[in-house]
DNA sequence: GCTTGACTTAGAGTTCACTCGAAGGTGTAG
DNA sequence: CTACACCTTCGAGTGAACTCTAAGTCAAGC
């Protein structure tokens, strides 16, 4: 027997048997294999496309975009350049995303220092705060 | 005559009017001071409020745990340690998710740099590329 | 006085991404 | 043969966070 049943599969990607499902109604999964008996059965290429498009949620893509990404792909080579063009884009926007976080870290760390001290009434970002980074 | 009208606040903040009717009903922002007429007019504090919650939005808090955050600020000084300990935590949450999109963030250059040399399905997470990073 | 436009409310509707329920098939253990 | 676990499909339901609609108020301009 060769691959993996639905469950195993959720275990191996942490994503939900009714997820999985789901992933693959919408086409962000290609058909997967069956057993004789209609079961799914999972490959490791399945998982590895799982956990690629995992890695596109989990920094934002929407499923929209992610199902405009593998229909790309479906129509092969000749799309590559623009399969480079959305990832790169994303790229792009996990960028500015990672820099407005590290400002509000910033920001965070600045207003627990404000509580260490005392001194915050913590609910609203003043004047003087605002002009702190400028 | 003082105060933004709700559409100035829009423009000011990036929030529809709808939403910032919301977050008032949902209590995020105290009953914004109304005019003669009975419309809201918002001042600067309301603005760095929204600010502020936006800023904890913008980092993954959800609405129902900014609504208890306010709620711990409405009980003033006694609840500081519990308004900080719940900002510490955010902190760290924040800290965590940016590890992991720098992760991905390398992930997406790796994959980019193989696009450059048409070397990649650029649709799953092979073996190899598991084994890369270990 | 009438129209226009910005506002008000309460409540309904939408979108996204799941999540579940119901009814049924299959395979193994007792 | 029966019980049980695990799977199947289809369609409906959920929760979060808005987003909009309808009906009404009010002030300003023609």
């Amino acid at each position: 027997m060769t691959g993996y049943t639905i469950a195993q599969a959720s275990q191996k990607t942490g994503l939900s048997t009714y997820t999985l499902r789901y992933y693959e109604d919408i086409g962000l999964l290609e058909p997967v294999e069956r057993a004789a008996n209609g079961h799914r059965r999972y490959s490791d290429d399945d998982l590895g496309r799982v956990s690629f498009l995992l890695k596109l949620r989990d920094t934002g893509m929407s499923l929209e975009d992610m199902q405009q990404f593998v229909q790309l792909y479906r129509e092969g080579d000749e799309s590559a350049a623009l399969r480079h063009a959305m990832l790169s884009e994303h790229r792009q926007r996990v960028q500015a995303r990672m820099e407005a976080l590290q400002e509000t870290l910033d920001y965070i760390d600045y207003k627990l220092a404000m509580y260490a001290n005392q001194q915050d009434s913590c609910l609203l970002e003043t004047q003087a705060e605002r002009e702190r980074t400028s």
